[in-house]
RNA sequence: GCGGCAGGUUGCUUUAUCGCCUCGAUGAAAGUCGGGGAGGAAAGUCCGGGCAACGCAGGGCACCGUGCUUCUUAACGAGAAGAACUUCGAAAGGGGUUAUGAGCGUAACAGAAAACAACCACCCCGCUGCAGUUUGUCUGCAGCAGGGAACGGGUGAAAAGGCGGGGUAAAAGCCCACCGGUGGUUGUGGUGACACAAUCAGCCGUACGUAUCACGGGUUGCAAAGCCAAAUAUAUCCCGAUUAUGCACCUGAAAUUGCAUAGCGAAGUUGCCCGCUUCGCAACUGGAUUACAUCCGGAUGUCGGGAGGGGUAGGCUGCAAGGACCAAAACAGCAAUGUUUUGGCAAGAUAAAUGAUAAAGGCCUCUUUGAAAAAGGGGUACAGAACCCGGCUUAUAAACCUGCCAUUUUU
RNA sequence: UGUCCCGUGGUGUAAUUGGCAACACGUCUGAUUUUGGUUCAGAAGAGUCCAAGUUCGAGCCUUGGCGGGACAA
């Protein structure tokens, strides 16, 4: 049951705050020109480096589309529950010598909605792939 | 008890861990502490307002909307209470329609005909032919011409008031009795739509559209609108100023003023416009030349404002707590609602917060069982503020309250 | 968030003020051809996005849903 048992001192860990999404216009259009992208069913992400003053290791935006959930009841669900996956583990994008900030989109491909566990595990991949793949990349 | 009708209300709770947005206090800052954080429909955007910008002397036409009556309301196409007709239901009740009717238009197919009229059949008079014989101004049949009437004619959604009698050559509201419907007048009741009664008239169709009448409507919407920051290129058009050249006038030291010019046409370039390129013509000007012609060269702008085009996609105000506000009680009213008194008012995001996960409980329902208890399974809706209000419409698991109708049992 | 438009065979379009849902391409079958294409002949394929209402009768008129699209500092 008890799921943070190590991380309790460490208050900071687990925040997302406004600094830590992604709110430019701009910023996003960029990102969806230039970005490299790869799937982890049921989530898309489209990433680039960006030019950040921001404390955290990356910015973020969550997404989902109009066409697969038409009430915004179901969306803004997904949401939620991808905030939460992203913050509860997003110390496993914390490299040690990675300085360059990230801008991140999840974009929620699936035709159903999936409890938390499975977008947790979904994240979880997702978030390790862009370790790997943002250390060889200069 | 069971089934139904109408109206109204509520629309899960608690704990743990980790968070999100915002306001206040404190602090140099990191942060800490405290307060607040979706709905009855927040939805659809179907109506009506507030608010904002632009426009506007006033009026008319056009266009759009509404259309029984009285009332309510800031306003409405909304609501309340009613009226007439119609329809569904056994009932309680539910749904629909209703400004005017003078004129004009349409009514497929079928049918004689869709409302003027004509046709078939019917009846009358006249003429011609044939037949009959009680030999007559006769009868019957056929044809032609003229008239009568709208009673009959398989249809159709709809057929010219219904039924009976009189009447006639044959018929017909042509006339009469009863009934239905329309219109006028009078009386009674009602604020009114209208109802009831009496009397008179003429014999009387339907639906939709057009038309007419009354009332209302300026247009666009918070991505309105204003300010700051950042960024970009003024193509083209219009207005004003200025400049260059020439001429005229004035001055003769300099300045000033007025007029003219700063184009036109053809072809090509993506169908068109602009622009661009090429060619031709006209005109200004500098030089060559005695002069015309000719040859060589130059200019056809600049600035400001508006329309238009281009750029930016960040922040602040609008905008977040007092207004057509909500609740209760009293009074007025059948009611919608109004008046007075008392009490209460803090969601405010902007790639868009208001949560995620785990557990327990409540409520409903199904199975096991003779029943209860217990155990197990399932369900716990519709749905997420985006400038703000008043309505309407649509979606909605389950529960509760009030009144009424029908039925069954008991007293 | 606001404003506005559209919905007809598989696809693209018609349907004169309400009266038998039409055309082209495509599909299928047959003929021609050694085979395929072209060409010719024939056939199938919709009940007009859904549900109510008005009407004798709705693709068309009215109302409410559903779906798709466009525009805007």
């Amino acid at each position: 049951m008890e799921k943070f048992p190590e991380n309790r001192s460490e208050k900071r860990r687990f925040i997302l705050s406004k600094d830590e999404r992604l709110c430019s216009k701009k910023q996003i259009e960029k990102l969806f020109t230039e970005g490299d992208t790869f799937l982890v069913y049921p989530l898309k992400i489209v990433y680039t480096e960006i030019e950040s003053k921001g404390l955290g290791p990356a910015k973020v935006v969550f997404a989902v589309s109009t066409k697969i959930f038409k009430k915004a009841v179901f969306r803004n669900l997904v949401k939620r529950r991808m905030r939460e996956a992203y913050r509860l583990n997003k110390q496993l994008l914390q490299a040690e010598n990675n300085p360059a900030p990230l801008g991140i989109v999840f974009i929620y491909i699936g035709k159903k909605i999936l409890d938390f566990h499975s977008i947790e595990k979904a994240m979880k991949r997702s978030l390790a792939l862009l370790r790997k793949n943002s250390i060889p990349n200069p």
